[in-house]
DNA sequence: ACCTGAACACCGTTCAAGT
DNA sequence: ACCTGAACACCGTTCAAGT
């Protein structure tokens, strides 16, 4: 009891329901019942604290098994991505921003890889692949998760900031995302990895 | 004097010198010889001075006249944004996590938006291939900014931390990118941005 | 109109103790 | 070994004043 796997997920579950930014040291050590000094006992400090959440996080996804089609692989991965935006919406910047150290963050990394490798992707080219693809994805994912096509059912700030994509009093309606469906969004995504995929059969070509 | 420019301003000598991390409201106001309170003549909250930095930032990009090729155009863009990372490695993530609401910010989405018009792609497919590209390279910008690749004279706190890539104590030496150089990363940017073009040409056949 | 000073309710983190 | 309480140096922001 009490392991660094159960800090991990009380941060978890307080960035789920209060937002990453109201993760603060002492709200995380209430939820999992230590003081807040209890928690350094566990994480080294605060920045460490979120690599752990990072991990925790893509721990989540379900990695699909490596004699799946690549194509099929590359489609599950990204949508589970897609999906835990809707999951944790404040979590997905830390996704896209910070370095991957814990080892369930690295096991995703290494499934792309293998995914590329199979599609018969010259070593040399499959990292910059791979970071083509998940960089793409989790942007898209905040972006989404930013403009709150998923309900945010406890958040407290974001539904009163709805939607602030562009111009809110210098310019005229300018961005044309600002009032697609959830649907257009899910399409969008669809169509891009589609894109995605000839992409990466035009480098093995 | 000490208009809102002024104080955006303040917040990027900030943001370059010391890093976004310690551009709090007090750090600002000296910088710009207020008082804290001060600032708040001229920015509502701190989330408008984010907004703010992100246009004051993206205004450093020198937008390409519309009679030029798109592919160049499009290169000319990407290649400064990625120049950015260059000089303001943690304003970064800004660009890539929150909304572009500053007028500056959203003339770069519609240089973008403009590209892709004359690249041929249908309207209602503009806004996704935006954000694909704008999206991925963003990310590779911050993935280079954080992996130190650019001098980064003044800061404090990074260069102690250097690399982080990838399993710090848990895994082997894992992720393929932890060392290569500075002319890779650039050669790979130039490898995805042709990458890219070729998929617009495809979504337009 | 524009700016200030004092104060409030928070932060992450250190340190010296406790068991 | 594991946890605690008090304290420190910060935060963003409010409020009541000043000119």
């Amino acid at each position: 009891m009490n392991r660094r796997a159960d800090v991990l997920d009380a941060a978890l579950v307080v960035a789920a329901t209060r937002g990453v930014a109201a993760m603060s040291m002492r709200a995380v050590a209430d939820q999992v019942g230590l003081t807040v000094m209890g928690l350094y006992r566990h994480v080294r400090d605060k920045d460490d604290l979120l690599d752990g959440l990072v991990g925790r996080t893509l721990a989540e996804i379900d990695l699909p098994a490596d004699d799946q089609p690549w194509e099929l692989r590359l489609r599950a991965i990204t949508s589970q991505l897609l999906t835990l935006a809707g999951r944790y919406p404040t979590v997905m910047p830390l996704l896209l921003t910070r370095a991957y150290s814990a080892p369930d963050a690295v096991a995703v990394v290494d499934a792309l890889h293998r995914v590329l490798g199979d599609a018969g992707v010259a070593a040399d080219q499959i990292p910059r692949l791979e970071r083509l693809i998940s960089t793409f994805t989790l942007g898209y994912a905040v972006a989404a998760a930013n403009n709150g096509f998923w309900a945010d059912p406890t958040a407290t700030s974001p539904p009163t900031d709805p939607v602030r994509v562009a111009g809110p009093d210098d310019a005229a309606p300018h961005d044309p995302n600002a009032a697609t469906s959830i649907e257009a969004w899910a399409a969008d995504f669809d169509a891009d990895i589609t894109d995605l995929i000839q992409l990466i059969r035009g480098v093995v070509r």
